[in-house]
DNA sequence: GTTCAAGTGAGACATTCATCACATTTTAAT
DNA sequence: ATTAAAATGTGATGAATGTCTCACTTGAAC
């Protein structure tokens, strides 16, 4: 779906980095931007479609996920508006070494990947920017790596219901936009393992499930679970 | 212990975003660049301390390792010179979030952060180039970790003997500089497995063992299993 | 060369979790 | 409202792999 046109000099959810860029700078990247939006559900980029835009999150909610080995879809990180989605393999390759997919509506704008290098070679803090984005990045997913071989099913769990809570929804009480086989791709097990463990969660009183509604019931007990793995 | 005094200028290692520096700016390096070697197994970078130096590595192997909830490490990356180490930890943070060690005899200077972040901001060639590096970081990570948890332990294993045949010691036939823990910390087993493992492959053939020293003898084979999981 | 710590090999056993099969519920489409 | 499709819950079973133990080997330091 097209967007209406808003000039990128007048965005109010500018990147960070994009704040660094002058009016000018502004200009350039409004001419080559497309706006559009997605459902729930839909693709935004594709796993071996090839790096020609960088995506920009305007406000919705991302999964980034990869194809793995034996074809299961795993899911690498979930990502909230306002970030660039796409720039490691769009600056790395010429392929897109994985996908990413709307969780709920979420509109994006889409940068001609010359205009992005162009940008970058003529804005040192916009790329300072991008630099400090994709160390942390990096760290980030350096520690998931490492608690996910660590820790078993039941930390993972609790980590990640943890993060979903502070970091994503930023309530203790939230619609999950995951379904249990996407908590599952997330931390590296089955659907089945994700119900379990949350059964056993609400049998301690630890958190309440109704469907889709959760609500982190024991924030404490929760914590430990994740700490001890 | 203290390296002999080469002027960056001279120095016949030059990383690439350092070839993209000018004179002046290598001239600005070298007076600020600790030239230190590390005896095998010595650790170059801790996890938990400050950041206050980027480490480029001349010559050498070295390991970047995590320690991770349950008290193990777990390693990360093996990193073959020449290479920067450290860099995410140092931009994204003020504390290192993992350690490096020396795998090898290893050489490296000690950069002074503060001239690293100067030379980010006044050359946008050599940021350009730390962002590749960093995409292909992030990427490289990401795909090892989707094959960790989707392969089991022999898929990992026969892949992890391929990448140091072929990425670090571009051999068939090579004496590995890690011990059989260390293999395990780095597809995420214990020693014993990674024992029964190359026992295994031992005697189908696949390849030869002789203590330190390995010898791919059925390459396909090995490619076949890495493949399949 | 001797000595001691680190690394290695091998077996028995315990545990976690994936897999399969099927029932049930929720959601989306007509 | 009706129906199909997707998502979810639940139990039984077995395979992969961690843990523990002990004996043996290697290599580095003195």
């Amino acid at each position: 779906m097209r967007e209406q046109e808003i000039r990128c000099n007048d965005c109010i959810v500018k990147s960070i980095p994009a704040e660094k860029l002058t009016d000018e700078q502004l200009n350039i990247l409004n001419h080559n931007c497309a706006r559009i939006s997605f459902k729930k559900g839909e693709n935004i980029i594709k796993q071996g479609a090839f790096t020609t835009n960088i995506v920009y999150i305007k406000s919705g909610l991302v999964k980034e996920h990869m194809k793995g080995p034996n074809g299961k879809d795993e899911i690498m990180k979930i990502t909230r508006a306002p970030a660039y989605i796409g720039v490691p393999s769009a600056l790395g390759g010429r392929i897109h070494k994985y996908s990413c997919s709307a969780l709920e509506h979420t509109s994006v704008c889409f940068i001609d990947l010359h205009i992005f290098n162009e940008l970058l070679l003529t804005n040192t803090y916009f790329s300072r920017e991008l630099i400090l984005n994709l160390s942390r990045d990096l760290l980030e997913h350096f520690t998931k790596c490492v608690n996910k071989t660590q820790k078993q099913l039941h930390g993972s769990l609790a980590e990640t219901i943890l993060y979903l809570s502070e970091k994503i929804y930023r309530s203790d009480s939230f619609i999950l936009s995951l379904t249990r086989a996407e908590l599952g791709a997330l931390i590296g097990t089955t659907r089945e393992t994700v119900t379990r463990i949350l059964h056993e969660y609400t049998e301690n009183g630890i958190i309440s499930v109704q469907g889709k509604k959760i609500k982190i019931l024991k924030k404490d007990m929760l914590q430990r679970i994740s700490d001890t793995g």
